[in-house]
DNA sequence: TTCTATGTGCAAATTAATTGCATCTAACCC
DNA sequence: GGGTTAGATGCAATTAATTTGCACATAGAA
């Protein structure tokens, strides 16, 4: 994605644009799988952005459902540009990580919902997928 | 549950029976819902635990297939006892809960590892959905 | 009962995330 | 373009979550 879509998807949710937001957009869309905001900001190096901002604007971000928060039991939270839906499978051992798409959940939030006495809305949802790659299944 | 099984439990897995051990077990069993190792911790007033303890014994808890860890977006995780598998609604909010059953991941599972390269088995999953429960969506 | 592998508590260290505040700047105005 | 201001940034310090080290205690086996 070029930089002048990041301009204009900071400006459609209201947010300025600034060389760090850019900067963070840029790298998020580059590595094509979740980052934690550690190595968010280990990747910045040409545009230094303190950790804080990286903490501020990807809180910022997710709340305009830019990017989504992915929690793949690694101690801390990962992040992912929110197009192209979809979900992890993580090894436990080596922590590689593949992606698959077709997600089931939204097929089945309708009648999730008509059964739930609380709620009547999801708006996000979790779904990752946890076992042993193949290469380490045989070791 | 009774005592009596957490230590039938306990020692199938080869995890010795101990005063904190059974006092986890019977907290997470009461409170029909996920809590925190910090909730955990707070609840076991009547047999005090350590907080680390309750730290260390999770994680064997968890290695033993004896409770879930889930992730609840609240800065920490949480964790539920593994028997009665079902998933959770969340406010995001207000935070109030709701379970559901009826877990769809299971039947999916076949499908997604048929086309996956790496992995060829799932030992776990996460699968929680976030929304605005009804009174909040009316605020 | 004695022995040993495990478990426990306390203190301290690490790591993750948040907050306060002075300074800076993007975007709007003229 | 220059002035104004709400919002963004960096740095320092704090708070919260989790882990580690180590001496001591104890469950469970012999």
């Amino acid at each position: 994605m070029g930089k002048k879509n990041f301009n204009i998807m900071l400006r459609e949710h209201g947010l300025k644009v600034t060389d760090a937001r850019l900067a963070i957009l840029s790298v998020l869309d580059a590595v094509h799988g979740p980052m934690s905001t550690e190595e968010i900001h280990r990747a910045l190096k040409k545009t230094p952005v303190d950790i804080v901002s990286v903490y501020r604007n990807l809180e910022a971000f997710l709340g305009a459902g830019m990017v989504r928060e992915i929690d793949l039991r690694r101690g801390s939270s990962c992040y992912e540009m929110a197009h192209n839906h979809h979900h992890h499978i993580v090894c436990v051992k080596c922590g590689v990580i593949e992606k698959f798409d077709g997600c089931i959940v939204e097929g089945a939030l309708t009648g999730i919902l008509s059964k739930s006495k609380k709620f009547k809305s999801v708006s996000d949802h979790s779904f990752e997928l946890f076992g042993l790659c193949k290469k380490c299944s045989t070791l």
